[in-house]
DNA sequence: GTCTATAATAGGATAGAC
DNA sequence: GTCTATCCTATTATAGAC
């Protein structure tokens, strides 16, 4: 996911940086030329459809990205506990350890219906998986879907403790803590 | 908390309801103006540092609430399940059962460094009051630091999936966890 | 304390040359 | 595909009357 500035991926990755790091309406078009290095008119020339469609082409890949390192292991088969540490490592380099703030979080405030309805379905996608991952370690159904919700509750909100205390301890330790008692048996 | 909108308060809590719905950036003075009656010179008659100094008064606001509702039930003396009991019905009025978001969460992007830092303490006090009504039943003090980080994570990582799922129901049942495990005993 | 009016700037977006 | 130049609107902020 490093990103050459030239090619639409690197622009895109400089793209989601600034969206996460300032929401939707934080992002300025001047500020998005200085760190793509692309004039305006050339921005337009890549996202007709001006900042809107910049922020849906950022979740778009966010959601490629997801579907390789997240939906994957999540929904394939094999050792529960293998494909839950994939993952859980996979989010902790995304979030760089908890110093980067989740687009999920901050894309909805600004953003389009679209964009709002894409947070949704990631949300709804990220459920499931992991309530599939507990159910394959042979959870019950219903502990498997509180397990999965306390899950993304704890990725989001040990994200926002985090950036609220500019200390990423907190993920940290969230992480620490899904390693060891997600797949635990009730 | 109620607000008639012409005194300052009822200001303020227009003014919040705006900041917590849309983020900072996402709020424009002539939004500001429309909700609250005021015209925009108005506005900078009680507000001279503009919008900024705006968001430090709601937060302002906030931290007064907080002290009563909050921080007081926290720190006072007394049984700490009926304490627990009104920090948390408190909070479900505060967020509306879920349905509103968090100014701890939305205003850190885009806010001022008056603002984050604002942010920041609140995150503290509120870890460290946690801990406290924790310690008061009887947890032993690492146990009670671990139980109030995983309240505010709880808090605010179910309002986040509240806000991007549209349902308030993660809210919901991030409280009802709360008042059932929160003074547990190891 | 509130208003109307207006400035000054930044923002999103486009035209047209190269 | 990228650029310079430009347009239009919204935004923040202020002046000055009432």
């Amino acid at each position: 996911m490093a990103g050459e500035r030239s090619t639409r991926e690197g622009v895109l990755v400089s793209l989601m940086e600034e969206f996460r790091g300032c929401g939707f309406d934080g992002v300025s078009l001047s500020r998005i030329s200085e760190v793509t290095g692309l004039g305006k008119a050339s921005l337009y020339h890549h996202f007709p459809g001006g900042k809107g469609e910049m922020a849906e082409a950022v979740m778009a890949m966010a959601g490629t990205w997801l579907e390789a390192n997240v939906f994957a292991p999540l929904e394939a088969g094999g050792d529960p506990a293998a494909r839950l540490a994939a993952v859980l490592k996979a989010l902790e380099g995304f979030y760089e350890g908890g110093a980067k703030s989740c687009l999920l979080d901050v894309m909805p405030l600004g953003g389009s219906p679209a964009v709002r309805a894409a947070v949704k379905a990631v949300f709804l996608r990220l459920q499931s998986g992991f309530e599939r991952l507990a159910q394959d370690a042979g959870l019950p159904r219903a502990e498997a879907r509180a397990r999965a919700e306390g899950a993304l509750v704890a990725l989001q909100g040990s994200l926002v403790l985090a950036r609220g205390l500019g200390d990423t301890a907190p993920f940290a330790r969230a992480l620490k803590a899904l390693r060891r008692d997600f797949l635990r048996s009730a």
